[in-house]
DNA sequence: AATGAATGAGCTTTCATTCAT
DNA sequence: CATGAATGAAAGCTCATTCAT
């Protein structure tokens, strides 16, 4: 899908990306048909296939745009530190930030990690992300403030315990206040830190 | 779905739920046709809803089975621990270990963690081993081997790690090698217990 | 598609397969939809998909079931002869009966012929009958009854006369009475016995 | 579709008709869509409906244009003989060239023959070449050239001749060489003659 | 003249479920 | 218990055509 858009394409394409995107957040991938799309906006359903391929392509096309967006604010929150151990810190809370921030986004991402058509793009994400965490990381155990052990594993570890997290809080098991956020984060410091 | 089922009656049932767990488990849940279950097996559609109301069932099914397995390991595993650290070391390897062995349990807790038809089921099996956790990691604090928290939102951060470990060998991004365990164990530790 | 049938399947596959030429042969296959064929017949729109896998292959099984038909027929007429000419004749006597009679099934040969998805197997069953009736022309070669020319070509030539008289037949621009049948079963024999 | 078109609005219909046939004869009517159409040629859809009342329209307009051009190489190739004998072969020597030379054309031809909503229209253009064989054979009975034989049924086992050659070597199944049209129309002069 | 956007009926196909045997 | 057949709503998608600009 290669179209040259207008203005007002350029709108419903953003109309369309998240009026089902909150489909997609509330029911389910499957569960969500294109009619459903369609006529929740009031439009035909050739609209839908103006702008996108198939209902996949659409999915793809959301899900790359909180993945855009959540690099963003965790570049932005890396930003202004100066110790690896900050960046780190600082990481963690932005993600928890717009994961909690972002709930349609939050969950289509974990939607999308358990059907295999869409795994792999979410990955790529990922691996940037816990790339980036494993370096400063590295950069910290080169500065013999934590222990020597696989970064990655560490930033896997780290990316567990703030998804779950945020995860209950969307699933009003749990609150995540400023405090639970305290205490996540303290977890995962003192996880890195080691003894 | 409540028949008084025939030796070979209760094989039959068993057969159904493993070759659609697998299925499941590769293909999701909806892409998965009840015709492809039992085509697979060889047997007529009528043997599916002689044993299942609905396909929707059947998961349940599954997924019950799942549960009852994973919580028997995680208490024959507790039960010959002394002290609460113990326990919960013992706990949390427990789970890594079986969520290991039982690849396909494990994928269809996740698929069904993101359906809201299926989530609820889960979510009780979940909160039995947490508040179970928790409980351990109360008595640690009493003992003021760790310091106070909230228990309950350790125990996530713990059930987090590992199950984010778990799922990142079962998706082949990483092996869950006796060392990564550790590792994974030793974070859960360090960040229970502080500095 | 392969599916065991009981006697009553037989019989509904035969059914579809016979309603359906009939409205291939009348609208076209593209302008024929299988909404059209089901309810034609009273049917639900599962029945169709449980005995084809799709309309493409339903036509490919008509078409099949008609070559081996005219097959059959061709086989049967030439049975008898003792000379090559006279094998050659009654070939071209039983297309043009079998033509004429079959309706349905020459209408859909004419329409697959001008379709890429179908014309190739409806190539391989000309071919069959050419390469035949080649042979029994280089027989008369051989013989001197005929002057030596490419009996591939010539066996075609025969093909086109006796299949552009059938056309028009059908089309209602020419009545084939046995005297215009006589009149292009001579044009062939003369066009291949030359001066 | 009755415009005063300028000159380049002439141009344009020429090359939407031009590029249309092409993808008509390439993937049928049907499995060509306007949209197909129009993205090929870098324009809009307006620009098509513009210049075409319907899909219809443009494909019986290609078609008149194509039987417009046969006529007229006929006609050419007819003038200059002086008997009714070098008026057939000419004829048919013209037809088989034409049809050679506008592959696109040819196939249209064949499509459109099948396809009742443009079969009449083919009909018409055919049987005028026919009628005016037909007249030259009668002239040749008349004359005692040939014997008497319904001149109608031999000017069309003479077009079948050629058709048939003419898509045989369209789909690559046999060469139309020199030598093979030589046979070809030696077997329609034969035929039309008789012993 | 021309564009991109929109329409909506209709297409092929799927599938959970039911039923007669 | 088990089978093959049948149902029919609904899915994703296509496409000739129209329309506002």
């Amino acid at each position: 899908m290669d179209r040259r858009l207008t203005q007002r394409g350029e709108e419903r394409r953003r109309q369309l990306m998240a009026y089902a995107a909150d489909r997609f957040a509330d029911n389910g991938y499957h569960p969500t048909s294109v009619a459903e799309i369609v006529e929740g906006l009031g439009v035909g359903k050739g609209v839908f296939y103006w702008y996108f391929d198939s209902k996949e392509e659409l999915l793809r096309a959301i899900l790359a745009d909180g993945q855009l967006d959540l690099r963003r604010r965790q570049r932005a929150a890396i930003a202004g530190a100066d110790t690896p151990m900050e960046r780190i810190e600082r990481g963690i809370r932005a993600s928890i930030e717009w994961s909690l921030e972002q709930r349609v986004f939050f969950r289509l991402f974990q939607l999308a990690a358990t059907d295999d058509r869409f795994a792999d793009s979410l990955r790529k994400g990922e691996q940037v992300a816990v790339r980036d965490a494993a370096k400063h990381l590295a950069d910290a155990m080169q500065a013999g403030e934590i222990p020597d052990r696989d970064p990655v594993l560490l930033a896997h570890s780290m990316l567990g315990v703030t998804t779950h997290l945020v995860q209950l809080n969307h699933r009003n098991l749990l609150q995540a206040t400023p405090e639970a956020i305290d205490t996540a984060v303290d977890f995962c410091l003192h996880g890195i830190t080691g003894s």
